[in-house]
DNA sequence: CAGTCGCCCTGCTGGC
DNA sequence: TGCCAGCAGGGCGACT
């Protein structure tokens, strides 16, 4: 599942392959990835066809491609979205929803790399979305309210540290507040946890300034090692999303690994239900906070 | 406003 | 063999 890791390397992918592209023909297959967009499936290929696509940027889970107008295509993969740079022609995959033809003024093609033929959002559970984001090529207003992510290096972490320190809430479900770090997801919520030492119902107020630290730091760590190796998974002509590609499995000591042994401790990883979904997490080394609170 | 919960989607897996 | 519940889960609307 992408998140913050996965969606930068997509975001580079784009970059590479199709800024400098202008979208000749907008083919919406699915509605339900446009649902965000007001102006429907029609307004949305509307207002991109014939449109340059000048960077690829990201915040967040969140891409966006700004556009020659100041507009922007606005992306969030969701758990299964994939964006794919295909040659004109190639078979449609099974879950495609929207493609772009792309065309490249001569002598602009990529450098190192076949001219692109189509740009195509791919998405199995269509949690994932697609909109225009009229003057959104600096920042668009729909993602206005989520904050910067851990990478970004105007993130501030003192502001973050006490906005942490404020809240009751158990620290995963902080992690997890797209409006106070944004790009952190359930698997790196508990990666960053495990190598804090913290258990995520442990309330923000309860904790001091230097664990918030800490575990700010271990985010950004768990991140970065992802990002690195995410960084090989996809060639000249495929923007590789596949989130069984493998890659990060290995370096996970928490998240899916019940019954295993830690590798700290050896304490077997236990998982509990968390916000219809799961949590899991080392007794030894995590141990649950004496005051009971739901998360 | 902070906090919490349920829903949206599809496909795979496991139990009976 | 078939059926259905459970699970995966980010974000948002609705509620207290």
């Amino acid at each position: 599942m992408p998140e913050l890791p996965e969606v930068e390397v997509v975001r580079a992918g784009l970059e590479r392959h199709v800024v400098g592209a202008t979208i000749a023909l907008v083919d919406v297959l699915h509605e339900r990835p446009v649902r965000r967009d007001p102006g429907g499936a029609s307004g949305f290929a509307a207002a991109l066809t014939g449109r340059r696509i000048e960077a690829a940027r990201r915040r967040g889970k969140y891409l966006w491609l700004p556009l020659d107008n100041g507009d922007a295509l606005l992306a969030h993969l969701g758990m299964s979205g994939q964006m794919l740079v295909q040659p004109a022609g190639a078979p449609p995959e099974r879950h495609l929803r929207v493609r772009f033809a792309l065309s490249f003024p001569p002598g602009s093609a990529p450098a190192g790399g076949v001219p692109a033929g189509e740009l195509r959002f791919v998405d199995q559970r269509m949690f994932g979305g697609l909109s225009v984001s009229p003057g959104g090529a600096d920042l668009p207003a729909e993602i206005a309210h989520i904050a910067r992510d851990p990478l970004d290096p105007e993130f501030d972490d003192a502001a973050f540290v006490a906005r942490v320190r404020r809240r009751t809430s158990g620290v995963k479900r902080l992690l997890l507040d797209q409006g106070l770090i944004s790009g952190v997801g359930n698997i790196y919520a508990d990666e960053a946890l495990w190598r804090a030492r913290l258990h995520g119902e442990r309330p923000g107020d309860r904790l001091r300034p230097v664990q918030v630290r800490e575990l700010l730091g271990h985010v950004r760590d768990v991140m970065t090692a992802a990002l690195a190796q995410g960084g090989t998974s996809f060639d000249a002509l495929y923007v590789n999303v596949n989130g069984q590609s493998g890659y990060f499995d290995r370096s996970l000591h928490a998240y899916g690994r019940e019954g295993e042994a830690c590798d700290r401790c050896g304490r077997p990883i236990r998982r509990v239900a968390f916000m219809n979904r799961s949590s899991y997490f080392c007794p030894g080394c995590q141990p649950v906070p004496r005051t009971r609170r739901r998360v």
